[in-house]
DNA sequence: GTAGGGTTAG
């Protein structure tokens, strides 16, 4: 007995060195609706040994025993885990009798704080002193190994009972439960019955709870039915599980009916009605519940803190956090295992890593599991303190906890701080590499380094891949402006029989919202979301408007603009920044007042459109009004882009000057976008001075860029000097950089077809000079005079207004005018800008046939009809 | 209790 005891006695330190780690943590808190729970909390602890019941623990009269028993009941009853364990020290510090009834209550605080370890040494113990025969302590020891996840060790034990209940077999159902092997719980609900042992109603709500799958509701109809027969009617666990598989269903109605006919509501019901509505993302309703079940004094079970803090975790009120961390602590969960954890994850939402860790730091080592360790790397990660999650990937590593799954896919956006070359390594070794959630980050983190190659390997060694994976590598593909594999992904998906959801919609119809994607392609895609019922997502409709406005079709954009009942920002921020880069200045503005009007929030995206909508109507001062609204009125802090459309603004209504000063008060160095943007600017107002100034600047931020050195030699050959462009060039042919070719394209019956300047390879392209031939006669006519000053080859008069006609432009739109009939609108695709005598020229073509040809250069619209262009030449 | 995919600008 001797013996015995001092082992408990050693383990039971161990337990309650843990307790020191508690009482550091409610004492070092610091928020103030706690402060009287945290009070009383605290003397709870420690009343343990200074209870006058608890002193009658060391009466060692047979009163003294009943009198500790009845305690121990009672806390256990009251899930007060750690006080179970501490009046158990007592017990045996005074040498009490132990029987089985107490050791079961041990053996459920062990269950719900995860010591396996004090278990097991109970479990031996037992096996010496026999307690083992008595079937209930047997029973809380199989509950015992499965509540700690040893599934096998729980079944084995389970096997060697010399006498086994409905209790006993209850306990082994809901331990295969527990641990997700759903499969094994009806195999074992059979075998229970063929050897004789009837279900009881917690039975049949284990197994019902169970279900998974599209039947599952069907399927627990029929066991309710069977629990009926066997005379279990008004059973209140059957109920309970038959809420929570509807309300898995997404059956949220049903559930509650279930729920309200329920005369006696147990601590499960009010919990399978809380989850129900927290799984189901109606968050008030929950709340509402949480409330209610509080009113009535149900009593919360840790079950109820899972699905509470969880909701908490969602709705991020770090109020209501702490408030609940207080009610746990209140209520004796504090050493649920699952609790911390999703308490630690609840602080991390709310992005109070201090909080966070402090829970993680007073887990204890052996408590540290994979999960805790996932959790905490996670939540710096969502905090932006990468270097902080690393360090404890690290140190994880350090202290042998093996990553998981989870941690291989968490740690992997920390890239490149972490290289994935090396995570990948790492999760070949555990033979991670093929589950689809590894797969799916090693595939998603190689796709955003651009190396899209080695994405697509890593995608094709998944084993079992699912929606997310797939979607995944349709992202991945459009993020490339791949839009052909983006597509051939989608339908090979198809294929497989795994249904699109909207996010795979949502990528693949990004992957169209190329210009050199065919048209048909997107309303293709358009048309099978409507079929799928998923074009009405937010995620998609955005996409649909961005899809449309960029392949030139502003009209549609607007009309699924327009039709959708539901719009969050970053629908008003397509339709925004669609109508800007068509140029429709007074329709984006107008889109923009409908938002201001309707109360919704902006952000710096919304400005960007507003502004570059501005700068494409040349409003400068209204541009600028915008940047000072977004600063002053919406604490917006201008990025890179803002300062970049300013710089734009100014630049191109000729205010030169104004635009130099914006680059020099900036906080921040200038980007390449901004030198290019200046660059452009002086270009168009030709001030040869500024303009090499910003292509200086340009190149040695982008020495392969060669638009760079292509405007700066233009500008050189504008202002006549040949040799300057000259040196240009050769700096360019030293850098091994390549002038891109500039080429249109144009779809007609669904076919594309493109042009190089002076293009000759189309079979029709004798009909297309002798339209262009046609067209130059008609235009001199109607007064044109070539700007020669936009060919800027060292060449005669004459043979630059050769030049200038054979513009690849030109080419599509001749091909486009004779292989379509009269009045047709045509839609041309240029790679580069459209020279300023092309322009002029499509006006006068857009009037003289009679067309609305739109032409989209680099990412702008320029629509032409009756002689104008709705870029207002502003461009 | 921990995890991976999407939408707006440039």
């Amino acid at each position: 007995m001797m013996i015995i005891q001092a082992f408990f006695m050693k383990a039971l330190a161990t337990s309650l060195k843990r307790q020191t780690h508690f009482c550091t943590l409610k004492t070092r808190f610091n928020f103030p609706p706690r402060t009287s729970f945290c009070v009383s909390n605290h003397a709870l602890a420690q009343r343990s040994e200074d209870d006058p019941d608890v002193h009658h623990l060391f009466d060692e009269s047979p009163e003294g025993a009943r009198c500790s028993n009845r305690l121990l009941f009672e806390r256990s009853r009251n899930n007060r885990h750690s006080e179970v364990l501490s009046l158990f020290m007592g017990v045996h510090r005074s040498g009490l009798p132990v029987d089985g009834s107490t050791i079961s209550c041990v053996l459920k605080a062990c269950a719900y704080s995860l010591d396996q370890n004090f278990g097991v040494q109970i479990h031996g113990h037992c096996t010496k002193c026999g307690f083992l025969n008595d079937v209930s302590v047997g029973t809380s020891m199989v509950d015992m190994y499965f509540k700690n996840g040893s599934v096998e060790r729980g079944r084995r034990l389970f096997d060697q009972m010399g006498e086994r209940n409905v209790v006993s077999w209850t306990s082994l159902l809901t331990g295969y439960a527990q641990n997700g092997l759903d499969a094994e719980v009806l195999q074992l609900f059979v075998r229970m019955q063929s050897e004789g042992v009837q279900p009881g109603p917690f039975t049949f709500a284990t197994v019902i709870g169970s279900l998974s799958g599209e039947r599952m509701v069907e399927k627990g109809l029929q066991l309710q039915a069977a629990a009926i027969k066997n005379g279990f009617q008004t059973a209140t666990p059957v109920c309970n599980s038959l809420v929570s598989i509807y309300s898995k269903s997404g059956r949220i109605r049903e559930a509650k009916a279930v729920f309200d006919r329920l005369s006696d509501r147990t601590a499960v019901s009010w919990n399978s009605m809380v989850a129900g509505y927290a799984t189901n993302g109606l968050h008030s309703e929950a709340l509402e519940i949480f409330h209610h079940m509080r009113l009535v004094n149900a009593k919360p079970s840790n079950m109820t803190f899972a699905a509470v803090i969880k909701l908490c975790t969602s709705i991020k009120e770090l109020g209501f956090q702490q408030q609940l961390h207080c009610l746990v602590l209140k209520t004796g969960f504090e050493f649920d295992q699952h609790i911390r954890i999703a308490l630690m994850v609840g602080y991390s939402k709310c992005k109070v890593m201090d909080d966070a860790f402090e829970i993680f730091s007073a887990l204890g080592e052996e408590a540290r599991n994979v999960v805790a360790w996932t959790a905490m790397i996670s939540g710096y990660l969502q905090n932006g303190k990468a270097k902080r999650a690393v360090e404890l990937f690290l140190q994880m590593n350090r202290e042998s906890v093996k990553p998981n799954e989870f941690t291989y896919s968490t740690i992997l956006s920390a890239s490149p701080m972490v290289s994935p070359h090396q995570v990948h390594a790492q999760a070949i070794k555990a033979n991670s590499e093929k589950s689809p959630t590894v797969g799916t980050a090693l595939l998603d983190t190689y796709v955003k380094l651009g190396e899209v190659d080695e994405g697509s390997k890593v995608f094709d060694r998944i084993e079992k891949k699912d929606i997310v994976a797939w979607s995944a590598m349709v992202a991945g593909y459009a993020l490339k402006r791949d839009t052909e594999a983006a597509v051939k992904t989608f339908v090979e998906m198809a294929e497989h029989g795994i249904k699109p959801n909207e996010y795979t919609f949502s990528s693949v119809i990004n992957a169209c919202a190329s210009s050199m994607a065919p048209v048909q392609q997107g309303k293709q895609l358009h048309a099978w979301s409507i079929k799928s019922t998923f074009n009405n997502a937010f995620c998609v409709s955005s996409a649909l408007v961005t899809m449309y406005a960029k392949t030139g079709d502003i009209l549609s954009a607007n009309e699924v603009f327009r039709r959708q009942q539901d719009r969050d920002l970053v629908s008003w921020n397509s339709m925004i920044s669609g109508y800007a880069q068509h140029g429709h200045v007074n329709n984006a503005l107008q889109v923009f007042d409908e938002m201001r009007r309707q109360n919704m929030e902006m952000d710096g995206v919304t400005f960007i459109g507003v502004i570059s909508a501005c700068v494409h109507a040349g409003l400068v001062e209204e541009g600028q009004r915008y940047f000072d609204m977004m600063v002053r009125d919406h604490c917006v802090e201008p990025t890179m882009e803002h300062y970049s459309c300013l710089v734009d603004l100014y630049g191109r209504a000729g205010k030169l000057a104004k635009a130099m000063d914006i680059i020099n008060g900036m906080p921040f160095p200038p980007s390449a976008t901004v030198w290019r943007t200046l660059l452009g600017a002086s270009r168009v107002h030709r001030n040869l001075e500024l303009g090499s100034l910003a292509a200086e600047k340009l190149i040695s931020l982008q020495p392969q860029d060669s638009a760079a050195y292509v405007l700066l030699s233009n500008m050189h050959a504008m202002a006549g000097n040949w040799k300057e462009r000259a040196r240009v060039r050769s700096l360019m042919d030293g850098r091994k950089v390549k002038k891109e070719a500039g080429y249109s394209w144009i779809e007609v019956k669904n076919k594309t077809y493109s042009f190089l300047a002076a293009d000759s390879s189309h079979p029709m392209s004798n009909e297309i000079y002798e339209k262009l031939e046609e067209l130059r006669m008609r235009l001199k006519d109607a007064g044109y005079q070539a700007d020669t000053d936009h060919v800027l080859l060292d060449v005669d008069e004459e043979h630059k207004e050769a030049i200038l006609s054979q513009h690849s432009e030109r080419l599509a739109i001749a091909f486009g005018l004779i292989a379509t009939p009269p009045g047709t609108p045509l839609r041309v695709m240029k790679n580069l800008r459209v020279c300023g005598d092309c322009h002029v020229v499509i006006k006068l073509i857009s009037k003289i046939e009679g067309r609305y040809i739109v032409v989209r250069d680099t990412n702008r619209f320029h629509h032409f009809k009756d002689g104008s262009c709705s870029c207002g030449d502003y461009w």
